[in-house]
RNA sequence: GUGUCUGUAGCUUAGUGGUAAAGCGCCGCUCUGUGGCAGCGGUAAUGUGGGUUCGAUUCCCAUCAGACACCCCA
């Protein structure tokens, strides 16, 4: 194969990434957190696939937004449909939610799920094409602000339990059908006066998404924010209830919380709670996100469903551990080690890994390699505590020798005793 | 989609318009059935394509990839 061909093919897609077993670890301890938490918290793990009709998703999470319009992976099948790559999860648990009826089994479940998510983006700092997330959802039941803060502690003990410091909580309300539209109007009706004088990007959000007109960086329109009329003030009475026990429920938790009337998540199928988790002063970009969305069930053509749910980026949480210097738990050695010397032995030293494997004790072996010292030395190196020694003689005498790597003593014992000896001596 | 910066062994980094260095790693030898230490040796690289040039890893262009930022988001 010639080079350039090759240099192709030995290559991820942009934004893709392998993830080697060293960074496995990182993994393995994020994931092994989420376990226990979602356990605790009673969620249930649910798996979806991830192509899906592409419609589920431009039907959710917005047919505007960014996600759909310009970052979506779909897929045209032989037979004619257009599927795509999941770019986040909500959407397919409701998918399934609705699909088995699931909400005739009980009034009010808490699922969980993980696995990749696609965006076709330009990759930066915690931005892939494929990330992975983390999400819980409790659906069905009743609008229940105590749910908004169930998700909101599960989440946040995560990030605790993965000694993850400095964690600053933001929440807000977006409102819900009755109040959003009206004080969308307010504000379009407040900036309008002043379109000529706003960046580009806000003349766009005045028509597409007036709530982010709020979150403009532009030096040009940070004026015009401060006499912005308030969310705050203008939410019904039904939504400012609704937020205002989700805060007490965390001042109750104890979970510190920044109220930030400028928080407004891109998805369109949020209503009332929004919120983000940020490790202060690590990152600019969220560790996770999330919110109620009592009217995504609607938009798939279900019955009016309260849900609430949110969702973090492993790669992210990753990050930061490793910015934060959070450790990692040193690497247990496999304590046995097995070493031949001559072929004959080759062959019976695979029979005695199949003998200790019945034994419950995991061994590890050099094999491939045949000098005596390369096979010690490899053994040395895996931090082994014991290293069982197999040669001609001990075969013809149906011994086999153990040796304490730490103190250099070795005794050559019947075989019939190994595993009784290396038991007592593991001990 | 836009902008800025970067691309040298498996990893981390030197360096030069004229033979491309080192540390770590890996393999081996010193030590022919006994590891850790040490000494010695070996392994392996200028992302890709083009241009300028007698000669390019170095300069230029393109491309790909990466980093960072905008946009947006996990």
């Amino acid at each position: 194969m010639n080079k350039e061909k090759k240099e192709e093919i030995l290559k991820t897609p942009k934004g893709m990434h392998d993830i080697l077993p060293e960074e496995g670890r990182w993994w393995d301890k994020v994931r092994k957190a989420t376990e226990k938490v979602t356990e605790f918290y009673g969620f249930q793990k649910i798996e979806t696939p991830i192509l899906e009709q592409a419609v589920l998703f431009s039907r959710t999470v917005g047919e505007d937004t960014d996600i759909v319009q310009k970052e979506m992976y779909t897929v045209k099948t032989k037979s004619g449909d257009t599927l795509a790559l999941r770019p986040e999860g909500t959407a397919s648990i409701c998918r399934a939610y609705l699909e088995h009826s699931l909400s005739k089994a009980a009034p009010m479940q808490k699922f969980w799920y993980e696995g990749p998510m696609f965006r076709y983006e330009n990759p930066q700092a915690g931005r892939l094409r494929q990330f992975h997330q983390i999400g819980l959802e409790v659906l069905g039941g009743v609008a229940d602000p105590m749910y908004d803060a169930q998700v909101i502690i599960a989440m946040y003990r995560l990030l605790e339990d993965l000694r993850i410091k400095n964690i600053t909580l933001r929440i807000n309300s977006i409102g819900c059908k009755v109040c959003r539209p009206a004080y969308k109007r307010q504000l379009q009706a407040y900036y309008k006066n002043n379109l000529k004088k706003l960046c580009g990007d806000c003349n766009k959000r005045y028509k597409d998404n007036p709530l982010r007109l709020l979150d403009c960086k532009n030096e040009k329109c940070q004026p015009y924010k401060e006499d912005a009329p308030n969310f705050f003030d203008k939410l019904c009475s039904s939504c400012s209830t609704h937020l205002k026990s989700v805060l007490e429920y965390m001042d109750e938790l104890g979970v510190p919380y920044i109220l930030d009337n400028q928080l407004v998540r891109g998805l369109d199928y949020y209503s009332k709670t929004v919120f983000e988790f940020y490790a202060e002063g690590e990152n600019s970009w969220a560790l996770g996100g999330g919110g109620r969305y009592d009217y995504l069930m609607e938009m798939l053509g279900g019955k009016a469903t309260p849900a609430v749910g949110g969702a973090f980026g492993v790669e992210r949480i990753v990050e930061t551990m490793k910015s934060q210097g959070v450790s990692l738990p040193e690497r247990t050695p496999k304590k046995v080690f097995i070493v031949h010397v001559g072929d004959l032995a080759k062959k019976k030293a695979l029979k005695i890994i199949e003998e200790l494997r019945h034994a419950g004790i995991s061994v590890t072996e050099a094999l491939s390699k045949d000098s005596l010292k390369a096979q010690l030395k490899a053994a040395d190196k895996e931090g082994a505590a014991i290293a069982l020694i197999l040669g001609q003689k001990e075969i013809f005498e149906g011994n086999i020798i153990i040796r304490d790597l730490k103190n250099s003593l070795q005794e050559s014992v019947p075989t019939e005793r190994m595993v009784e000896e290396i038991k007592k001596r593991l001990k």
